[in-house]
DNA sequence: GAAATTCGTGAATCGGACC
DNA sequence: AGGTCCGATTCACGAATTT
């Protein structure tokens, strides 16, 4: 990796540390940095989960859950004072057209949010990152977690920032680039892992979504800060599409993987890495979707093909076939007495008087949702 | 429409003005409601859109946008304490075991998660509806505004909310429902009009969004508040569900256009939304049932799947592994090495020379019961 | 060697009835 | 209010292992 430092202007600040990883507090760290020198600000900042006791998979084994000291917080009003310290930094550093993203699930990202509209950055959009193989809820308590948001902000109101709208819109199949992102998590090979074969950080980003973000908003030669380096996706991201980089992390271990990850990257010229695109398989409808759709409705009778069994459409989009209520597939399995059914190419509803299977008006669906 | 009201038990407060639409200020009106007596809030507030000038599409027509006067704060700090009143007032009509639903978008839902966490509501999920055909960026200066964000919350971390897990499961081809939902938004027939074709009410919601909401977390019976009602998506839904509603509107128009609307629902066969009997809420059987029952024989063996294990059943519904003597869990847990097992899907009888699982048994004795 | 099966794991605020 | 114990609960993907 090439180290390289702008010379400093005023002699106040000592030269900007470009592309290289500052070991040490983020506030601290930004704070020693001249003002009006960075163009983009991407943070991963601690999500305060505040989580209870242990949490157990169903065949027994033990979540390796987020408890690592750096996102224990005392209070909500602790962790305010917290981001809105590093968000005060970052906007002083930030060059007056520049911008702002961060990450945060819901523990924290609406605390993030408010304070940093307070400070005075201007939201220009929040992204949702769906997961494409998100961590069940293990309980059934609650919906399955399945997305992060980021915010994107401008250093204010009048920013004149950076989107390459025509590279986002070519590279998703010349439609306008939306809010929801459909990646999947980091896993395998690009997973830093120690010698022992254990993660080394259990919050590592994909490099598509960083990726993502820096095609969009910010241009080759520009400088990305990231006051929550970690192992350093930002950096290697930054440093294969021809940005220049200051990474700051508090964690000795982690600031070691990232130099030498960092250091593995080749660039790319960056016409060969375009936004990656999202994984094209046939996107599964819930047969709920056709209840609300108006599809077919609730309180409305399916069929077999022979009419030999019957079942009500409920509302919540299961069947029943009295006394029994489950998925169009369970009922279907258990009218005809089989161990499992497909529900979509066995039961009907009648339209104009005919049959229609479901499978055909999930057609319909599929076909919507391939136009928008 | 039934309007119904129940006897006010102290006499402090009226009764509860059960599916009636009550015209005047939302937090004046919550503030007349008797504490401890809804079972969930539903909330579209204003969304303190802060648009400039108009907007205009590239064929230069003008984009219709929100620009009433009840979407106009003077600051942050009016918008919060607004949002701080009518969510404290929404609180206080909570029942212990309540929830709430608000939707919003980048412009307002950090500040009212912030707020709603601030007044001690335990956050479960942020849900994101994303639009099946959201209005595009007529500038292309930013990403396809294409979702709105709902944030489930408990009244309080010791709540125990509502939530039918099977039967969104049942609805999703038996995997659990992610907190990403795709919806199409309200258009069409759906959309209220006036006789001259003008949209009512400029941010109407679908209904398929608020029935999802209602069926995941709500019973048949359930009193519903709306304290921005609007043109009464919310009421039309719980009609048509068989839940209660309590909704609240400034605007005298909207309110007139919600009770016409309302009127109008038929609401669904009950058999179309009870709630499905699910494994949690089945009555509990105790195994010596199973041995009194002569289902099981005292003195004969119970195994496991791969006959690894085995043991012995004793006339008082315990099982003796030598030399340990417990109940079915603690046996199994105990032969398996682990800390907890559930005995009815872990232990098998023989019948007819097949293995025959004691939670099928279990299912037995439980049609014996519900026939009884 | 190819195909089928099993195993491991990911930012998680993940009971409740009864005594 | 606190302790005890019943018994309900997982999806996608990649890697490793077996057939």
């Amino acid at each position: 990796m090439k180290a390289k430092s702008l010379p400093s202007k005023t002699g106040l600040f000592p030269a900007l540390p470009l592309d290289q990883v500052i070991v040490g507090d983020c506030i601290a760290a930004i704070e020693a940095l001249p003002p009006a020198s960075v163009d983009m600000v991407f943070a991963d900042p601690p999500y305060n989960l505040q989580l209870g006791g242990d949490l157990r998979r169903p065949d027994d084994s033990l979540v390796d859950a987020v408890d690592d000291d750096w996102d224990k917080f005392a209070s909500f009003a602790e962790y305010d004072a917290f981001t809105r310290a590093w968000l005060s930094a970052c906007r002083r550093v930030l060059k007056p057209d520049g911008a702002l993203w961060v990450i945060g699930s819901y523990h924290n990202i609406f605390r993030v949010g408010s304070i940093l509209q307070d400070l005075g950055f201007w939201m220009l959009n929040d992204i949702v990152w769906r997961k494409a193989n998100p961590m069940p809820n293990f309980r059934g308590r609650r919906f399955t977690n399945a997305h992060e948001t980021l915010i994107w902000a401008a250093r204010g109101e009048s920013s004149k920032y950076t989107f390459h709208y025509e590279a986002l819109k070519g590279g998703n199949d010349d439609l306008q680039m939306r809010s929801d992102w459909y990646l999947p998590l980091c896993t395998g090979d690009e997973r830093l892992k120690d010698e022992a074969g254990v993660k080394v950080h259990p919050t590592q980003k994909p490099e598509a979504l960083l990726a993502r973000v820096m095609l969009s908003a910010s241009n080759p030669g520009d400088v990305v800060l990231d006051p929550f380096f970690g192992t350093g996706t930002t950096g290697a991201v930054a440093k294969a599409l021809g940005r220049r980089f200051i990474g700051i992390e508090r964690e000795q271990s982690y600031a070691r993987a990232a130099r030498a990850r960092i250091d593995a990257v080749e660039p790319l010229p960056p016409a060969a890495f375009a936004t990656a695109p999202s994984k094209r398989t046939e996107p599964r409808v819930a047969f709920l979707s056709l209840v609300e759709a108006g599809l077919v409705k609730a309180g409305e009778r399916v069929f077999d093909v022979k009419r030999r069994h019957e079942a009500l459409i409920r509302a919540d989009g299961t069947l029943l076939l009295d006394p029994v209520v489950g998925s169009i597939h369970k009922v279907g399995a258990l009218a005809q007495g089989l161990p499992a059914c497909n529900g979509w190419t066995f039961w009907h509803v009648e339209r104009d008087g005919a049959p229609v299977l479901l499978d055909s008006l999930r057609g319909e669906i599929r076909a919507q949702m391939a136009a928008a």
